[in-house]
DNA sequence: ATTTGTAATTATGAATTCATAATGCAGTCA
DNA sequence: TGACTGCATTATGAATTCATAATTACAAAT
């Protein structure tokens, strides 16, 4: 019987902050909604007090913006805030496969190489969705592997902002054929343990999905403005 | 006449966020204290409302703990912490030595010049106050020259975490001199707009700077120990 | 018809109140 | 003497209430 279970039991706010913060990153709350407190209160079946205390947590994050007696909106993911956002994640990537190569065990390499080969087979198959959540998990695990809470919390937070478009886009068969060459070369590294290598690879890796998403955002505005 | 002065008016959670951060980074709050909300709204004269939102947010920030009806406490820096904060800044600083160069104007690299120098000036009259005020300037000038709200926005963040150790901390002599050494290999590229050689410098800089905090805490500790 | 001024409504910022978990103390019993 | 039980106190989580800024609706005037 696990004790613990029956102690741990998250404050409403807490609650609220990650149930709101999923509902934004999977683009259930769209950018520039109005997010009126009085329909998420009904929503949740809570009282203000706790929901402007998760508001306030989800605003220091970046992910809605307070505008003194207007309310919250969900920011929107500008062209300019991905194209900061995603050097900065590089960096922490860069880092953390710098880590993992010191930290991680050969089990839990091991089990990198099942996702990754989890991954590769979504990619034949054109499983966009199960492509993603590979992808999400071996990031993710190279991540937790840098034994660093702060990198990691940062790395999520960063996520967070971030990942709202990478739901939205649809990477080029070109794109997507070259990331999968990216993870191979990173798998080999990660089973050499070369670090530095390692590191280097998932900067890169990162900086080029940066691209991508940029291009992909640019086309998406020309879009816009055309029609 | 500047008319937006009148049109903010920062909430008074804002204002308490700012002001309990500075409290804490600035080590008027020392770790560890418990921070009753009643003493807090007596001594700010706010309602608890606003000032528990303010703790929602440092505590999303790190700088507070909250446990479940048992209040906030101001958290202790660790050395583990130190440890895990410092590369992460690291990385971020080398990023930001990067496009510094790229975006920097003449102008502003001459201003960080000028506060080199002064910084200089205070370690030749080791004036500690003054040096670390301009070392501090002369890190966030390299920052802000990133034009990166994302990672100006992350440095802060884990600069308030760890800056509280740099006001407790003695450099020793030769970490000093050390020090001033490595500020002067910025400045050279800086002014040679050699941004990977400066971001490989800061990068390296900060890491020296955790060692020997690294190095003081343990010392710290030992003294602790034996006392 | 468009604009401007005012009133009514709505939504938010902040204070207060209520409920409950945690703490402290006294008293009891081994 | 020391540990445990139960009540009183305190502090926090959450709900409610109050005050005010912002928005909307509408009427009047140009």
């Amino acid at each position: 019987m696990d004790l613990t279970q029956s102690i741990k039991r998250p404050s409403l706010h807490e609650e609220l902050v990650e149930r709101l913060r999923n509902l934004i990153v999977e683009d259930a709350l769209k950018p520039d909604t109005k997010v009126p407190e009085k329909d998420l209160c009904e929503a949740f079946g809570v009282s203000r007090t706790p929901l402007r205390e998760a508001l306030k947590v989800l605003a220091s994050e970046g992910l809605v913006e307070l505008h003194a007696n207007r309310g919250a909106r969900v920011t929107r993911v500008t062209l300019e805030e991905l194209e900061n956002t995603f050097p900065v994640i590089a960096m922490l990537e860069q880092l953390a496969g710098e880590l993992s190569c010191q930290n991680l065990s050969d089990a839990e390499i091991a089990d990198i190489q099942k996702q990754h080969d989890a991954m590769v087979k979504a990619y034949i198959s054109r499983d966009r969705k199960a492509y993603f959540q590979a992808n999400q998990d071996i990031h993710n695990a190279l991540i937790a592997g840098a034994r660093n809470d702060i990198l990691e919390a940062h790395h999520r937070m960063l996520g967070a902002r971030v990942r709202r478009v990478r739901f939205m886009v649809n990477v080029s068969e070109d794109r997507w054929a070259e990331a999968i060459q990216e993870h191979e070369q990173m798998m080999e590294k990660l089973h050499e343990r070369d670090g530095p290598a390692l590191g280097e690879l998932m900067k890169t890796h990162l900086m080029n999905k940066c691209a991508a998403h940029v291009k992909y955002m640019m086309e998406a505005e020309e879009n816009v403005t055309e029609g």
